[in-house]
DNA sequence: TACTTTGATTTATGTTACACTTTTCAAAAT
DNA sequence: ATTTTGAAAAGTGTAACATAAATCAAAGTA
């Protein structure tokens, strides 16, 4: 295999100690000392795709905000949030039966003034936003590149629309609790139900609440 | 220092093979099985913290909460692990091997005001909001029900999701300049497009900027 | 000269191995 | 009947190992 042939005098001249020489330290995919712990079967997958988020979270600040090295599936990553807190900014909301009439909306047609905040945070200290990839939830509304709105404080129940740790990735799926046992269904004929057996190693993190797309 | 002096015939009469003999399955301090996993140095504390966490919930309070075979870290961790979801029981999951409660990914960042007026409100003098019958634009992620977010200063141009006022009725649609003429395209293959003739009454009302679902 | 290839070197990573600990139970001792 | 004992079985933390990936200067090539 190799064609390394050290016969009495070799072809070495490459190479060799030297200062420099040698993979960086840090180079790695967490960028710091590992240590090897002992982790509980069930947890390992949730643990997996937390340090995966962690991991294209700090890469985001470097990089652009969704990490293409590992496109393959639906996984959801942590968006950044903006840090600084503003004044609420209420907009106006029409009636959604808008009838023609005037181009310009006025304040006749003002039906309520809403603040997105409001609308889409129920619990603030528990909910979180992630961004999306993949489209197998697209038949309701979730694309590749959105931002999901994710409630911990909301329980997973049939038929929500759940954030679930799977053999250590994050996916966005349908949860269904049936008497054929647990399924995370995704929302798109092209993609297969996925059972969760017995043996499966599965954590919720959340429960969706909203799906933002921006054009 | 041990007493086994096995000369010759030694007095072995006691343990042995058999049935029942040695530690139960599963009597370790996570219940189940484990893995070897390496993790990044910064993370450690953090991942032990949540396992003594879970452990201590699924399993008796009957313990200390801080295990002591590791006060010797040198990282001054503080214990001020948050209240949670830890809502009064009745999160009955286990059956289903579903489990809520990793810590949030974006834990760091929930303190933080999550500004989504900020996040998708560039002009907030020029904006509003307007909801959505029909399913008209639903390829793009505009399903019934959905929350527009709709930016009147900016310049509707070709490709650009706009609210048009035609013949006096509001639609959502892409605008489409050709040299066929102006279109106003649906994103949905059951809806043909809509040719915008000079005869045409229309008013763009401005480009859509963002949808948002809830469900 | 400028670019590409090569290969030893260094760090990273996943897994196995191993030393030690803990738990368990029945025979033996009391 | 109760306690002691000790091998067996399982658990736990860490070292060790085998690849894998990254790095860079020498050597090769155009």
């Amino acid at each position: 295999m190799t064609k390394k042939q050290n016969n009495g005098i070799s072809d070495v001249s490459r190479g060799g100690v030297r200062q420099g020489a040698g993979r960086k330290k840090g180079s790695g995919k967490f960028g710091e000392p590992t240590k090897v712990m002992r982790i509980p079967q069930s947890k390992v997958s949730a643990i997996q795709a937390w340090l995966n988020l962690q991991n294209s979270q700090s890469l985001q600040s470097a990089q652009d905000i969704i990490p293409s090295n590992q496109a393959q599936s639906d996984s959801p990553f942590v968006w950044h949030l903006p840090p600084e807190e503003t004044e609420p900014a209420e907009l106006p909301l029409y009636a959604h039966k808008v009838v023609a009439g005037f181009p310009s909306p006025a304040e006749d047609y003002i039906e309520a003034r809403l603040d997105l905040n409001e609308k889409l945070i129920r619990n603030k200290e528990a909910t979180f936003l992630l961004s999306v990839q993949g489209d197998s939830m697209k038949d309701v509304g979730i694309l590749d590149g959105d931002i999901l709105v994710v409630d911990r404080s909301i329980e997973p129940q049939d038929g929500k629309i759940v954030i679930a740790a799977l053999d250590g990735e994050l996916t966005v799926k349908r949860l269904s609790m049936k008497s054929t046992g647990t399924w995370l269904v995704p929302e798109n004929e092209n993609y297969p139900p996925i059972l969760v057996r017995e043996s499966s190693d599965i954590v919720i993190w959340g429960v969706v609440t909203a799906t933002i797309s921006q054009f």
